[in-house]
DNA sequence: TAATTATTTTAAGTAAGCTTAAATTTTATT
DNA sequence: AATAAAATTTAAGCTTACTTAAAATAATTA
C-alpha cells in the first residue's frame, strides 16, 4: 500500500465522501466526473484503479463506495481542508470564498505533522468558518450534531443558521447581501415543492430561494430548553 | 505561454538557479539530476522541454542557463519557499530542518495572492530563518550584501555567522551542538587546502570542518565602522 | 595525442491522468 | 414490455515525467 496519493486521487476520494454524505446525491462516476471537471471515461478509469488500491469498492454501473481505507483518506483530506480554511480565515483574515480556493491546493501539500501543529495553534477547533465540522486526527467527527438544510426544514418554524456550506463567491455575495450568516435567525415560510423554491424570512425581508441555494444553508431548530 | 508549472518544472528551474548562484557549482544536466534524484536522461529530457517553453537556454553538453522568464520563475518559487520557512519558524515554532521539508511542498501549492498576505502578516521580512534573502514580489533581491562562505574567508580574521544555508537535520544538529548560529562570532584559524578542511574557533572550542560543512556556513567581516 | 573513463544524449518503454469516439448498459417513456 | 434517451464503460490515443540501455561526446590520464 503506497503511502503517497496524488492530488487527483485525493480529490476523487474526497468528492465521493462529500457527495455520499449529502441526502439525495449519488456517487456514480458521472456525478464525480462532473464535479471534478473531467470526462466520465476518466472517472471510470480512476474508479477501477482506486479499486485495485483498495480505496473504493467498484461495481460497474453502481454508486462508488469508499472502503475503510478510502474513508480514512477522505477524512484526512477534509480535515486538512477545513483546518486550512480556519487558519486562513482566523489568522490571515481571508474571506469565506478566498479560503476555499487556497485550501483546495494546500490540503494536498501538507504533512500530518504540520497539520497537527496548525490544529494546536488554532486551539483544536471543532468547526471551520463555514460551520462544517473538522474531523479529528483519527478521522472521526466527534459530537457532531447533523444540521438540516433549509430544503428539509419545516414550514412556519424558526431556525438558527449554522452552516453556509458552499464555496462559490456568488453564494456568499448573496448571503452577505441578505444578512444570512451563522447565528442569524430565519423563519421558513413555505416550500413551493413543484417549483423547487423555498420562501424564508430574515428579519423583515422575505426571500425566495431556489433549491440549490436552499441546500447549502444549514440550520438548527432554536433550542428552547436549558 | 502556460501560466501553470508543475512541481517538477518548478523544482528543476529552482535547482538551476540555486546551483548557478553557488561558486564553483555547475548547472549541467547531471548535477541537476543528482540533486533531484532523477536520472541524467530525465534531466536532459526536461531541459529540452523547458527550452521549448523558453525557460532555459539549452545547448547540448553545456551548462543549463535560465532565460529571463526562467529566472523570474525561480525567484518566485524561492520567494515562496523562504516566506513559508519564515512563517513556519516564527509563527508555528518549527525547527530549522522541519521548515525546509514543509516549505518544499507548500511552495508549489501557494498562490501569489496568499503569499503576499503571508508576507504582509510577517511584516515584509528580508531574510528567512537561515539568513537567506527573500526575493521581493518583482523577483529581485534588494540591498542584499553577499556573504561569503567559511571556505572563502581569510585566515586569522574574525567573522559574524550570517547564514546556515543547508536543509539537513544533521547539519543543524552539528551547528546547535557547537553554538554556531546567526550572530555568533567565529575565528578562521587555518585552511588545510590539500585536505579540504578549515579550522575555526567558536569561543574556546576549536573545530575542524570539512569543505561541505564549511560551504554552508556563511559569514560577514565584523563591521568596525559606525 | 591516443586511449580510457566519465558524462551526456538518444531511443524505446512505462504509469498516471487525462481525451474523444464507439459500444454497452441502465433508466425513462409511451 | 418495447423502444428511445441518458448514462456508463471500453478502446485507442495523447502528454508528462519518469525509467533502462545503448550510442555519442567530453574530459582525463597515460
Amino acid at each position: 500500500m503506497d503511502k503517497y496519493n496524488s492530488s487527483s486521487v485525493e480529490n476523487f476520494i474526497k468528492t465521493i465522501y462529500i457527495f455520499g454524505s449529502r441526502d439525495g446525491w449519488d456517487t456514480k462516476s458521472g456525478a464525480i466526473a462532473r464535479e471534478l471537471g473531467i470526462t466520465n471515461a476518466a472517472a471510470t478509469d480512476m474508479a477501477r484503479k482506486l479499486a485495485v488500491k483498495n480505496l473504493i469498492d467498484y461495481e460497474k454501473y453502481k454508486d462508488l463506495k469508499l472502503t475503510n481505507a478510502g474513508e480514512k483518506l477522505a477524512m484526512s483530506v477534509i480535515r486538512k481542508h477545513r483546518l486550512w480554511e480556519t487558519f486562513l480565515f482566523q489568522v490571515l483574515g481571508l474571506s469565506l470564498h478566498e479560503i476555499h480556493r487556497e485550501a483546495e491546493m494546500l490540503e494536498h501539500a501538507t504533512s500530518d505533522f504540520l497539520m497537527d501543529k496548525i490544529c494546536q495553534y488554532l486551539g483544536n477547533p471543532e468547526l471551520d468558518p463555514h460551520g462544517d465540522p473538522i474531523p479529528n486526527k483519527e478521522g472521526k467527527l466527534d459530537n457532531y450534531s447533523k444540521y438540516i438544510s433549509i430544503s428539509e426544514a419545516r414550514e412556519n418554524e424558526i431556525y438558527n443558521v449554522c452552516r453556509l456550506s458552499s464555496s462559490e463567491e456568488e453564494f456568499f455575495d448573496f448571503c452577505n447581501a441578505h444578512k444570512i450568516s451563522p447565528g442569524a435567525t430565519i423563519k421558513i415560510r413555505k416550500h413551493y415543492v413543484k417549483n423547487e423554491m423555498t420562501e424564508i424570512a430574515v428579519g423583515d425581508t422575505v426571500l425566495l430561494l431556489n433549491s440549490s441555494l436552499a441546500s447549502f444553508i444549514f440550520v438548527e431548530k432554536i433550542n428552547t430548553e436549558t
